[in-house]
Formats: structure tokens, sequence, C-alpha cells
DNA sequence: GGGAGCATGTAACGGGTTACATGATTGG
DNA sequence: CCAATCATGTAACCCGTTACATGCTCCC
């Protein structure tokens, strides 16, 4: 009889940090974190730095990862991590067994439109203009790690996701701009 | 020198529920989450009954809503809340000056296809079509609700946010039936 | 009679945040 | 030399969830 290896239930943060160490390199909490912000941020998550090493602690206090300290900086010591092979097979059975949670979308200047019967229009069509703007500039943030990604044989998925990105937030910044026509148009004509 | 009120610095929630009551009805808790998961569920926000209730009773105790118990049903009470002056100062004050918070997209599948190299792709692939089907039905209800908020003119503002919700499950699933496509091709052409 | 929906509430927990604290290294 | 960046960590807090608990009313 096979001892069958059960998936740890671990918070989705868990799985990306993880997810971070998959890709092979060894990486400080610091690195990290800027990996997190550059990449995963597209489609998911930007977490605190603090919940970053707190989740490492975990994952290492559970086997998944392993640390060393770097020596050669004499004072300030640098924790280096890197994934363990039970870390991997954890990483695998929740790539194929996590059931799918609902995407979480949180639109705050929806919900501002959703409200507008209160307050000033014009205040919501200016901060719409703007969010459209971010958008497009993050879509064009992702098409460009996209293209890096690209060069890379083992980015291959992350590149994917990339693209995806790009294409999300140049999209997000078109239905930006349809709603601020939809607005601006019929401010006009009470205005007329 | 006139007294300037200053908003109440409280959760996104808090503002959520609050604009359900902006909306002029008297509700209860058990009203509050219907309209929340029919409507602005779609853009923002699937909360908890329980944080309801005493995001509610926090409302009550800084006094932008106000509550009593009806009485006509015998035994088991029924809250009925609605808004105040003071609650649709602050409702104004909110869409006004709330400095806008970057969306919050939580996409975990994009993060399983992220972190694609561990794990079987069909699976992924399998779960993708899922997500597809769900994000389609999602945009058509959506839909359906755009065009029941026409018929009310003070859903209007409600009902361009169905209507943004509709378009953006839609492009959603298209974009989900992109993914899809570029890893099933993927598979394919290395089965071949 | 029983199940679905209406209706409210408490308690425990934890995920994740902000703020604070510390200090080394590097480059202008 | 000073600022920015690299780098790690603790403590307090709270938003929001799940689970539990209760009991009504309506309809089949």
């Amino acid at each position: 009889m096979s001892e069958r290896i059960e998936r740890l239930d671990l918070p989705a943060t868990a799985w990306a940090v993880l997810g971070v160490l998959s890709f092979d390199d060894v990486l400080t909490g610091y690195d990290i974190k800027r990996w997190a912000e550059q990449s995963i941020a597209f489609f998911y998550w930007a977490p605190s730095q603090s919940q970053i090493y707190s989740e490492l602690r975990r994952l290492e206090s559970v086997g998944l990862v392993t640390s060393r300290i770097e020596q050669t900086h004499a004072a300030r010591s640098r924790r280096l991590y890197a994934i363990t092979d039970l870390g991997r097979i954890q990483m695998r059975l929740w790539a194929e067994t996590t059931e799918p949670e609902p995407v979480v979308l949180k639109h705050q200047l929806m919900l501002r439109v959703w409200a507008a019967h209160n307050g000033d229009r014009r205040r919501l069509i200016a901060a719409l203009a703007e969010h459209r703007d971010e958008a497009r500039r993050r879509g064009e943030r992702a098409a460009q790690h996209a293209v890096n990604a690209a060069k890379v044989p083992a980015w291959h998925f992350a590149g994917l996701a990339d693209e995806w990105s790009a294409r999300y937030w140049s999209e997000e910044a078109e239905r930006t701009e349809w709603m601020l026509a939809r607005l601006q148009t019929e401010l006009d004509e009470e205005g007329a």
C-alpha cells in the first residue's frame, strides 16, 4: 500500500512565493518581492514585504524550501532560499489539484460609477481618465515583459501570462475609455 | 469659520453597504446581501453575511444609517436599515474625495498558467475551459441585469456598471478562449 | 411534516496590511 | 557624505472568512 502524499493546505500567497522559486533560482526575500511586483502583480497579488518573509519562514518550516545565509557579505546577512524536492512535488500537486477559486475583482472605480448618483460626475470622469492612462501603461509594461520572457525558454509560461496581462490591461483601458465616453456624452447632453 | 465635515475612514465594504442603502430603499441585512450578490459582485466584492451585519452595526454607531425593528412579524424580528442625512453627506464625500485605489485582481488561473512548468497542462486546459464558460454565463447575467436596470431611472448608474460588467466578463471569456487555444496548439504540436 | 428560504447573530481564526526598527552597500 | 537601494525582521491591528447557532414562515 503506497503512501500517497497529501497536498499541503497553504494560502495562495504561499504558492505564489513557491512558484517564484520553482523557476530554479536561488533568491532572497527581497528578490522575490521585486519579481512579484514585476510580473505576478499584473494578474495576481501585490503582497507586502513582511508577508513574503513570513511566508518563506512557513514554507521552510514545512520543508518546501531551504535557506542558507550567505556569508560573503560580512555584516548584514542575506538569506538565500531555494525550492526543495518536496516543494517541487507540492507545487505540482497544487497546479494539478487546486480547485478553481473564483476570480477576485475589486474595482473601486466601478463602485464609484455604480454609486454616481451621489457626488460630482466630473471628478469621476477625471478619475476614469487617469485610470485609463494607468491601465494603458500597465498593458505596455506587460507587453514589454512578455518580449523579455520570450528570450528565455524557462519563462515560456510566464511569458504567456505576461501576454495575457498585456491584453487584459489594454482591454481595461478601452473599457474605461468606453465608460468615460458614456458619462461624458450624458453630461454634454444635459449641459446643452 | 465654518466647520468642515471630514470624511470618515471606513473600509471599502462599508461604503458598498452604504451605497446600497443610498438608493433609498429600506432594507434588511439579508436584502443587502442579495443585492450585493446580484449586482456589486460583478465588479467588486462578494462579502460574507456576517460582515454585512457587523458593517451595518458600525454604520449605525457612527450615525450613517438608522434602523428600526419591524414589529409586524411577531416573533423573529427583521431589522430595517435606512440611510441618514449624514450618511448621504458622507457617501457624497466618499464618491468625490476617495483617492483611487488600484484595481485588485487575483486571477488564480493565470497563476497556474504562469507556473505551468509544474504539473499537467491538460488539466489546466480543462480548468480554463470551465472558466471560459463561467465567465460567459456571468457576462450574460450582467447583461440581463443591465436590461432590468434600464427600466428604472434611479438605477441608471447601476445599469452603467452592469453594462461594464457584461463587457468585462464577455471579454474575459474571449481572453480565456485565446489562452486556451495557445496552450492547446502547443500541446498538439508537441504530440505531432 | 419537512425542506427551502428568510433572518440575525456570535466566536474563532488567519491572512495580510501598515508602521516601526535596523543597518549595510553603492553611486553620485 | 548623503541618499537610494538592498535586506530583514517584529508588533499591532483589522478586515473578512468560516463555522456554528437559532428560529421563523411559507409552500409542497
